[in-house]
DNA sequence: ATAACCATGTAAATGGTTACATGATTAG
DNA sequence: CTAATCATGTAACCATTTACATGGTTAT
């Protein structure tokens, strides 16, 4: 699933221009499921409106670059019909701090507090974003989507805070497993 | 984090083949929070191998390729300390089947099922294989590790149980929200 | 028989991230 | 006064994914 796919699916919603878009990715529907940045978003519009599947209009502003909102085509709802019928692709996660966690015998205890601490409070950033949504008129599928990152979110804080001393606690290893291998 | 940081991880566990990393990938203990193919392993061995973050010992075998074991170096072992040390990035999530969901109702309601039914199948397969890991011995890091991957996988079958409905019923949009924008 | 598994590796293509370039407005 | 927000876009860089190339063994 590439970038103008996922432009395609935020124009679906309303018109927008790159600038909101990528806000869609961060803030907006799409951020629990995807992520897009300027570099993906800007020659994915330009792409999209030499095939017609996209138009743009430019508003001038003062001051500011003009402002470019992209509207989505019959030809542009078609291709994006399309795109969602294909096999999806397994979920690809990637989370470094996991990384981190699961090494969490390699730092020191501060680190794993200061690490513990920013991520349970991004995603109790998110949980309560996500509870501020007002739901009414929202189509199921939609919904759907919504309620899944909701129980994501509050497995994930519910977890955190149950489980924190794994990871905080004065000795990160209960007995260091020692490594097999060439070592010995 | 790219490929090699991620090489090391695995042959902190213990030592492994190219063919080996690629499963703790798909199966093992990191595929709860990152994936990696053969194509970014196998180069990224060959670097670390060149740099003195890890070595290899090759095993000739009948009728295939020669094995090649790879073991971390004590300078792979400080190299992967110091990424560890980093900040971590925020986590970076791909799912086009959310993405699918969400666009629900471009889709016919047997396709809906299709998708919907071997995702939740693939979550339960995820959630059983964690269930049946040994926890005894295991460095508490990891434990909290693999509890969050199984918080997760219960929490996305169990919502999936619970309101399968809004993306299987005959109808996806209660009302059809329209869009906005310039088509009116 | 056929598919899946074991086992390595390269090259091309795809495409995402980061840095650069610009600059006014608004909120704290 | 400073940081954040609004607003676009390109180019270089980096990394992953996919296709190709090879081929024996094991399980169904």
């Amino acid at each position: 699933m590439d970038a103008r796919t996922l432009c395609l699916g935020v124009l679906m919603l309303d018109d927008a221009t790159g600038y909101e878009i990528k806000k869609s990715f961060e803030e907006g529907p799409f951020a629990q499921f995807y992520h897009c940045g300027f570099g993906s978003i800007y020659p994915a519009l330009g792409k999209l409106r030499a095939e017609g599947l996209v138009t743009c209009t430019e508003l001038a502003q003062q001051g500011r670059p003009g402002k470019k909102v992209y509207s989505i085509t019959p030809a542009g709802i078609d291709a994006l019909k399309e795109a969602v019928a294909q096999s999806p692709a397994d979920d690809k996660i990637r989370s470094e701090t996991l990384f981190m966690f699961f090494f969490a015998d390699l730092l020191g205890e501060a680190r794993r507090r200061a690490i513990y601490d920013g991520y349970l409070d991004h995603y109790r950033g998110l949980l309560q974003s996500v509870r501020e949504l007002d739901n009414t008129g929202v189509p199921r599928g939609r919904l759907f989507v919504r309620g899944f990152g909701l129980a994501i979110y509050e497995a994930v804080v519910r977890y955190m805070e149950e489980h924190g001393d794994l990871v905080l606690g004065g000795d990160a290893s209960a007995e260091p497993e020692p490594r097999r291998g060439a070592a010995e």
